[in-house]
DNA sequence: TCTGGGGTCCTAGGACCC
DNA sequence: TCTGGGGTCCTAGGACCC
């Protein structure tokens, strides 16, 4: 039962070239919320060295040199280009875990007419819809297939399909020793550091590992790694999102802040985005969390940190979620330091719809509470979010992101649309297979 | 000057129970 | 001098992912 992992290639930079096709060939980077840290390279950038996750600002000088275009997130674009390639793929199994904005996996049991071919027309239909290049893995478990994606990006020699499940097991071998420890989904920087010191630098060596030396030296989880490497499935496939178990709002602000006021300003902010997100996926908040940070790397600056979880009954009202959020907020501030960043954390979750009931709550209130957040839900929707807005949220403008280099929203918006030249983009359904 | 945001899971250790 | 054994629950922190 092979599964496939399909991943796009360079996926935010993709996106950008492919509505301004100037940019083919560019060295493109794409940047985290703030321009903060770069999240995304075309080939070029890579080929440059320009590190994933590396701070902008350290990287001006190189980017000046080698004319670097640097983009802010666009992830209005990105978002509506995944739900049209996550589109095209669900038409080739029944079985799909979207994983990640940029990448699922399929259930390729019994394609037609094989595993192998299905996973070349994969490669080929969602270029020819959509523009966008991606990677395809096949392997025994999620963890191969992953590997396997990972052989169809950097190996030539497999044109970007990868079908690691067929393939004599002498081969197999001859990859994954190729291949460093860290290239393991579910092994990171720290935990490839503390392995190589056992002896264990590569895929290779982690498949041949004792599971049970694993499990007591490291943890249940890298065991099922070291499982899966060796075609035993321990992770399986998700059918739904599954239900959220926790939902954060946070940001660095644009400029330090040592006053109290405007961190309630941000503080009320976020808890309000927090309750959007909330009432979107039908749930109730029966915790509150908040945190505060100063800069950790200006060491130059006194440092403070905090957080604290407040218990409410279960809630989607967000003056409700904002007060309690406050008075997180009130308890952790301290004067006298510059704070760089806050955020609210809504945990203990449940389903609005089976919410345990309160033989004492006033279900009149509760009844204009929801109608209070439907509206106000209704009304950002059609006009923009924040056109009504608690009045603790402020309208200070050094809390705005910046994003000074944020492309066009060509496939969301009305008046951002691309005008005269088109990109073909409609997925049509009779050409894929049923 | 400028260093993201949003998630998940696991473990260790403390508090508490009988 | 001598100080049990077995369990649960919760939280903080660490690790990972994209």
């Amino acid at each position: 039962m092979p599964i496939a992992l399909i991943d796009c290639n360079n996926f935010y930079a993709s996106c950008e070239q492919l509505f301004k096709p100037a940019l083919l060939g560019r060295p493109v980077v794409v940047l985290s919320n703030n321009d903060g840290c770069v999240v995304a390279r075309s080939v070029e950038a890579r080929a440059l060295g320009i590190p994933m996750g590396a701070p902008w600002h350290t990287l001006k000088e190189l980017a000046r040199r080698h004319a670097v275009v640097a983009l802010s997130s666009n992830y209005a674009l990105y978002g509506d280009l995944s739900d049209r390639v996550m589109r095209i793929l669900s038409h080739f199994s029944p079985h799909q875990e979207v994983y990640s904005i940029d990448e699922c996996f399929l259930d390729l049991t019994g394609a037609r007419p094989n595993p192998t071919d299905c996973g070349v027309l994969i490669y080929r239909e969602v270029r020819r819809l959509t523009g966008i290049i991606v990677g395809v893995g096949l392997g025994a478990t999620k963890t191969l297939a992953k590997f396997a994606n990972h052989c169809a990006k950097k190996r030539p020699e497999f044109a970007g399909v990868c079908p690691l499940f067929e393939m004599p097991s002498r081969e197999v071998d001859r990859l994954l020793a190729w291949a460093p420890v860290d290239e393991v989904w579910g092994v990171g920087r720290r935990l490839a550091a503390r392995l190589e010191k056992q002896g264990i630098g590569t895929a290779l060596d982690l498949k041949r590992a004792a599971p049970a030396r694993i499990r007591s030296g490291f943890s249940v989880t890298l065991e099922r790694t070291v499982r899966e490497l060796n075609g035993e499935a321990c992770l399986g496939l998700m059918a739904g999102p599954g239900q959220r178990k926790q939902i954060l709002s946070s940001r660095s602000f644009g400029v330090l802040i040592g006053a109290l006021a405007p961190l309630e300003e941000a503080v009320a902010a976020y808890a309000t985005r927090a309750g959007e997100k909330l009432r979107r996926q039908g749930l109730l908040a029966g915790s509150v969390g908040v945190f505060l940070r100063t800069n950790p790397f200006r060491t130059d600056l006194p440092q403070h940190q905090g957080s604290l979880t407040l218990p409410l009954p279960p809630t989607d009202d967000t003056r409700l979620l904002t007060r309690a959020a406050l008075r997180g907020l009130h308890s952790l501030y301290r004067p006298g330091f510059a704070y760089q960043k806050a955020g609210v954390c809504l945990t203990d979750l449940v389903p609005a719809d089976r919410q345990q009931g309160d033989l004492f709550a006033d279900r009149a209130q509760e009844a204009r509470s929801r109608a209070l957040m439907a509206a106000m839900d209704a009304i950002n929707r059609a006009m923009g979010s924040g056109t009504v807005k608690l009045l603790a949220e402020g309208n200070d403008p050094r809390r705005a992101m910046r994003a000074r280099h944020r492309s066009p929203r060509y496939t969301t918006r009305l008046d951002e649309l691309p005008v005269a030249r088109t990109v073909p983009l409609a997925v049509e359904q009779e050409t894929l297979p049923s």
